[in-house]
DNA sequence: ACCTTGCCTTGCGCCAGCCGTACATTTTCC
DNA sequence: GGAAAATGTACGGCTGGCGCAAGGCAAGGT
């Protein structure tokens, strides 16, 4: 199935260097490549600068708490994201797993099981589904640098514009419906505001289209969604 | 156009009745549908029957051991499984964790903690978009993507038109009667406008036929109906 | 404490698409 | 073959949806 033995990339975030050790020779047993960070800031630039497959994010950091980090990742990233914690509280689990975590485990943590949970949030995000690089006329975007450029030159993009955008770069050619959008970027509570859309899909007209007022990639079929089309 | 709130379907699968009753309480609490069943296979079968969300399911069923029953769902199905189990060793963990499961909890569990897992399971779920094409002619509908081309380009239909045509295509080959299309389309209180019909379908016609005076694919059967034929 | 940045919210002008009428054409049935 | 019924087509007014600008607010950074 997996002809090339593909190593996919962890962040781990931690600011314990003895924990960071040992999540470092027991991912890398199992063959993966290992980042690490030692602060929630770091971490989310590094993010930024380039996407890892998976996060091993420690919730007791010194600068931003755990679940600040994770809110703040979910802003503009889907990386999955396994938490750990010394915290038994079920507060906290709950916390973190609804700012967007996708496991909680607990220290001190088997190492056995750490690993066959990260497989498990790895395999739920098909990582070769879609090239970093992708070009739709004289725009490109790098997923995994998390970089937006218009006729060779950067682009900035606030975190709600590049979710926006890389969820109609991921449907290219296809239209996303209004309630497709405003689920994926605003949660199933936000499906009839599609007034955030039409603003946001302003914003980046303005950012990406040569000439906003007659767009020629950020497409909309009045009543049905908006679409991004290549020619 | 403000449809209900989107409830998931949870399917429960237990053997104990306590349980089952306890964790439709909780879920239903929070506003998931909630389904059961109480062995192994005939948890295979309601998922083959009609796919639910997301499963629960208890690692200690008579029948099948709950591991083989996510490695024989994984063989078909991507539904979200969080399981849940008695057993702390790490091994069946791990075993049911690489079977394909999303999650594990040990019972006795917390249900704000279960909850939250439940939600974390479910959002991960993307929006599946297989591209469902169809062909009649040189006409193809790509209902996933919502688009559709006549001999290869792409023509642009309005909201209206589309789901005219869409509703057409589900029917191809037989006869859909005014009355459907009015109810369908335009609500139960509009069945004896069959003029609006005619106006779309004059529209659907100038952009999908060749000659639209002489329809090869939009016929119309007088009296009774319109209907989409290959031929 | 101030400034900056990004998101939400509102309001208004505009236009595509829907409705409704009027008329032409085809089909049905005697 | 002809009348009546049913269907096709054209056109204009109107409305709901959309683009866009401006202001408020909250959070972060200096």
């Amino acid at each position: 199935m997996t002809s090339p033995p593909f190593k996919p990339t962890l962040l781990v975030i931690d600011d314990e260097i003895q924990i960071r050790r040992l999540l470092r020779v027991t991912l890398e047993s199992e063959g993966y490549k290992v980042r690490e960070t030692e602060t929630g800031q770091l971490g989310l630039q590094e993010v930024a600068h380039q996407a890892p497959d998976g996060i091993i994010l420690d919730l007791g950091l010194p600068d931003l708490d755990g679940t600040e980090v994770i809110r703040r990742l979910r802003e503009w990233s889907k990386v999955p994201v396994l938490v750990l914690s010394v915290r038994e509280g079920e507060d906290d689990k709950i916390a973190a797993l609804d700012a967007g975590a996708d496991d909680y485990l607990t220290k001190p943590f088997s190492g056995r099981e750490l690993l066959a949970r990260v497989r498990a949030v790895l395999r739920r995000t098909p990582v070769s589904a879609e090239p970093a690089m992708v070009r739709v006329g004289d725009i490109e975007i790098d997923q995994s640098a998390h970089v937006v450029r218009r006729a060779g030159v950067e682009v900035h993009l606030t975190a709600k514009e590049y979710a926006l955008f890389q969820l109609l770069v991921q449907y290219r050619g296809r239209v996303v419906t209004h309630r497709q959008i405003l689920r994926e970027l605003w949660g199933p509570n936000a499906e009839d505001n599609t007034h955030y859309l039409r603003v946001h899909m302003t914003h980046l007209r303005q950012k990406l289209e040569a000439d906003p007022h007659t767009p020629r990639h950020l497409k909309t079929d009045a009543g049905i969604g908006y679409r991004l089309v290549d020619v």
